[in-house]
DNA sequence: CTATTAGGTCTGACCGGTCAGTCCTAATTA
DNA sequence: TAATTAGGACTGACCGGTCAGACCTAATAG
């Protein structure tokens, strides 16, 4: 973290006030508290809040794959249900982390954008999609090597454990406890099992 | 609905609005326009924005348990499965119904709010932990007369089935289709089946 | 070597508009 | 006659965004 101009610093403010209070409810002024930046500077470098939080969210889902997805579901070195175990660990320590507050920073998004902003939408549109997929090949391969059931087309399993996912976040930051997400890591890779 | 007061009205439209567009972009005016009511009748009625959107809250919640739990997951009349399929068609009915636009009413506040809110996230909480109760009753009573598989702790499965569709909702919202929840209704019926 | 130009960064003052909420009076309705 | 509704003016805090100009450095021209 060496010398960081404004621009970074109010990518990384951005990203962060964002997770925590939302789009509509992070303000300008917000972010140039938490960075001492001047506001004219910041239109200097951004045309609107709505650009930087645009940017801060790519940013945030390259992060997101680069340290997590990577690491986890698409690790090649270990088996499938490893992989899979490793990620919802991983998921879960993080939310706990957090004292199970602010959940998903995408999720949190989807939910408050979508309908209003198109450009929000379609990113994590996409960034979903790809999310889907990448858990897609990992339950396919762990049918393969007959770790998993083989009889649900992994893409339905896939679409079911990134849903159950985004709803368990949500339900920690409701009922603040991690269990909805830790305790239940068991029982979905018990409904994997093959019959 | 024949000759609604001011009050019954500014509940209803911020019940609608707060749907749309979350707690803190609906505008006391956006309420006031929707309704022709008056800016002092309106905190004549209610001291607070806040204050309405609690008692908004609490009418969804109770219309919600009435005429959908009721109707599905408490039906006595039909086997504990044909109550779960029920409930799934109507809520995915529902959300078809709304062009996947809006999301969940409550999964939506509970994002929004549970972090800055305390008065929200405590209603929301005994609302979910209430429904996955439901749920979970049903599914006890499924295992019982052998429709589920047994070797899942019902309490469990409740907790997965309620994070899903939340999360499916969710995705509903942001994939602007129906698909992962009208399609996955099948997929989730199959993990349930006894082995 | 000096003077000028250029590009990138930063600043303080300021803009029109919106927010939730208040206050007061007068009319209407049950 | 007490509760409700109408109507409008008003407040202070805050919203996202603009603007003219200052500052620094490095390349270029005379």
């Amino acid at each position: 973290m060496r010398q960081m101009g404004n621009k970074a610093k109010l990518i990384e403010a951005a990203t962060d006030l964002i997770h925590q209070k939302g789009y509509h409810t992070t303000t300008v002024d917000n972010i140039l508290d938490k960075t001492g930046v001047k506001k004219s500077n910041f239109y200097y470098h951004f045309k609107s809040k709505e650009e930087l939080a645009l940017i801060a969210l790519d940013s945030r889902i390259e992060q997101f794959e680069e340290e997590i997805i990577n690491y986890t579901l698409l690790d090649g070195s270990i088996s499938p249900k490893s992989r899979l175990k490793r990620f919802y660990k991983k998921i879960s320590d993080y939310h706990e982390s957090l004292n199970c507050e602010r959940g998903c920073p995408f999720g949190n998004l989807a939910i408050e954008m979508s309908d209003v902003n198109e450009g929000f939408r379609s990113r994590l549109s996409v960034f979903f999609q790809n999310w889907e997929s990448v858990l897609e090949s990992c339950i396919a391969e762990g049918i393969k090597r007959g770790e998993f059931r083989s009889d649900i087309d992994p893409q339905h399993i896939a679409s079911l454990l990134l849903c159950h996912l985004e709803g368990a976040i949500m339900m920690v930051k409701t009922y603040k406890t991690p269990e909805p997400l830790s305790s239940r890591i068991h029982s979905i890779m018990k409904l994997l099992e093959p019959i």
